[in-house]
DNA sequence: GTCAGTGCAAAAGATTTGCATGCGA
DNA sequence: TCGCATGCAAATCTTTTGCACTGAC
């Protein structure tokens, strides 16, 4: 598991190969990034990054998501609501899902190697040479299953 | 498996339930949506939908297939190109997963009970009642990599 | 000093909404 | 007839891009 600086360290290493400069905006951005909770949406960190440097554009965050993404550092993801969410790039070895409660909206990361065994199974039954997958178990929580009696809490679409 | 013509008739009788009139728009887009190859984006389905009637606007298309969803009879979904497309919402006994080819975009359907099992069972051991799940298995397909000897073909990222 | 990187604002896409009019029940 | 549904255009929202200026190398 890389910790943030390591993950820090190859982005500078990824930006020199590709003799792009490091600046102090993407040096912020990367930095919240590798620092943050998992799941950021281009928003969120962009207020994130705005606390640290209030001098950083909107278009800077697009940019440099997108370099962290080239250098395999970010997951971009799709979840069913819609919103384009970011998170760490994960590497084989700590490769997880995620399973989300439809109430209030908390991911939990797993990860089953039953289930990776079985998809290489599946894929290499149909013919293919399985390259990645993407997971995502939706349910309801203990915690709003036990406060579903008393409070009735329901998020909008 | 219910036939594009039991979904239309659940369509009617959803809306008469709703209190929603039918129209010849969306009695066209429903048509044409249950009819459809799968995975169509709000694009494909207006083009498509003009074919048979030309008087219907890309707003009645986004609208309506909100109806469909709202029916669960559209699935909505987000490959990992980000492009939102719809498909014909499977009922319980007909749900499938995704297997997709990265070279060429075939998109295969499958649907395995091993994982099915397993996937309510690892959301049951983490304390959520399993609701639905997305899956999407990416990789090459057998004729990609049997072509790819010869022609080498790659994309971008 | 040079040219890539940046902020801003404008542009481009995707989706939603307001409003006058059409049409199903 | 009555009011929901529609088409259009304008409004939103998200993401990208053009441009003049800044700053890393």
């Amino acid at each position: 598991m890389q910790s943030r600086t390591e993950r820090f360290a190859a982005f500078r290493r990824a930006l020199k190969e590709k003799g792009l400069k490091s600046t102090a905006q993407r040096d912020d951005i990367a930095r919240v990034f590798f620092a943050s909770t998992r799941h950021m949406s281009i928003d969120d960190l962009y207020q994130e990054v705005r606390k640290v440097n209030p001098r950083v554009g909107y278009a800077t965050v697009y940019r440099t998501i997108k370099l962290l993404k080239d250098c395999e550092l970010a997951d971009e993801r799709h979840f069913a609501d819609g919103q384009t969410r970011y998170e760490n790039a994960e590497s084989d070895e700590e490769h997880h899902d995620h399973l989300i409660c439809d109430k209030c909206g908390k991911i939990v990361e797993f990860n089953d190697q039953r289930l990776e065994s079985l998809q290489e199974q599946i894929a290499s039954d149909l013919g293919f040479v399985l390259a990645r997958h993407r997971m995502e178990l939706y349910g309801i929580c203990r915690e709003c299953r036990e406060s579903a009696g008393r409070t009735r809490r329901n998020r909008a679409g």
